[in-house]
DNA sequence: AACGAAGTCAACCGCTAATTT
DNA sequence: GAAATTAGCGGTTGACTTCGT
């Protein structure tokens, strides 16, 4: 099958916006073939398309078993805890949501949830500041002369308790691990997340 | 109705890690 | 072991839509 090349001899792809048509090669391709070699995939297929363009496409909209918009209560709920939990580690979160993709939940938290996680946290400080700060975030002193900084006095438990509830973080080790909500299918993640042996991440 | 601002989301880009040659 | 290739990730962009004036 011809492609098309430019003077340099390199296969001229095109962008934008897929078309059914081409969505229909895609998908029609992989079904008999298989998603691998990307590159391979595009040509094959028939598509003036980079590798790269092929597997987003297919990842985030061809795959079987797709969600696509209408992000439940409960699963908001979930990116908001993993998203504590993990940071911008999409590609983890949406592992979590079954049918979900990493850019879906990127957009959705850049979209919707950015902005109700600053308010909560802004909530938070407003809330910690007028309840007075815990003793040991006021304890640090600082020496006069010399500049240093030390620790005055609280035990290791002591600090684990502020670092629960970290006014710069707003990480809250117990309310992000309540599920008092939930129903118990929807905690099996939180079971093998907890699991010693890692097997969350599909480590082997 | 017309326009600009803000919001949304599909797709691209640059980079790193993993795998293959 | 080195180089080349491929896969995957997160950040960013830009086209399109919706909303407010």
């Amino acid at each position: 099958m011809a492609t098309k090349k430019d003077q340099s001899n390199r296969r001229i792809v095109n962008r934008g916006s897929w078309t059914a048509e081409e969505d229909q090669k895609l998908a029609q391709y992989i079904e008999v073939h298989g998603a691998k070699k990307w590159k391979l995939v595009a040509i094959k297929a028939g598509l003036d398309r980079c590798g790269k363009s092929c597997r987003l496409r297919w990842l985030n909209y061809l795959r079987p078993n797709i969600k696509r918009g209408n992000i439940s209560d409960q699963e908001e709920d979930l990116i908001l805890r993993l998203h504590k939990l993990l940071g911008n580690r999409w590609s983890l979160i949406a592992g979590r949501l079954p049918g979900r993709t990493d850019n879906e939940i990127k957009n959705y938290w850049n979209s919707h949830l950015s902005k109700k996680s600053n308010q909560k946290q802004k909530q938070t400080e407003h809330s910690i500041a007028q309840n007075s700060q815990p003793e040991s975030w006021n304890s640090v002193k600082v020496n006069e002369e010399s500049g240093d900084s030390k620790l005055d006095g609280p035990s290791n438990l002591e600090l684990m308790s502020d670092f629960q509830r970290n006014p710069e973080t707003g990480f809250n080790l117990e309310e992000l691990f309540d599920f008092s909500n939930e129903d118990s299918s929807s905690l099996e993640w939180v079971r093998k997340f907890l699991q010693p042996d890692h097997s969350f991440y599909g480590f082997s």
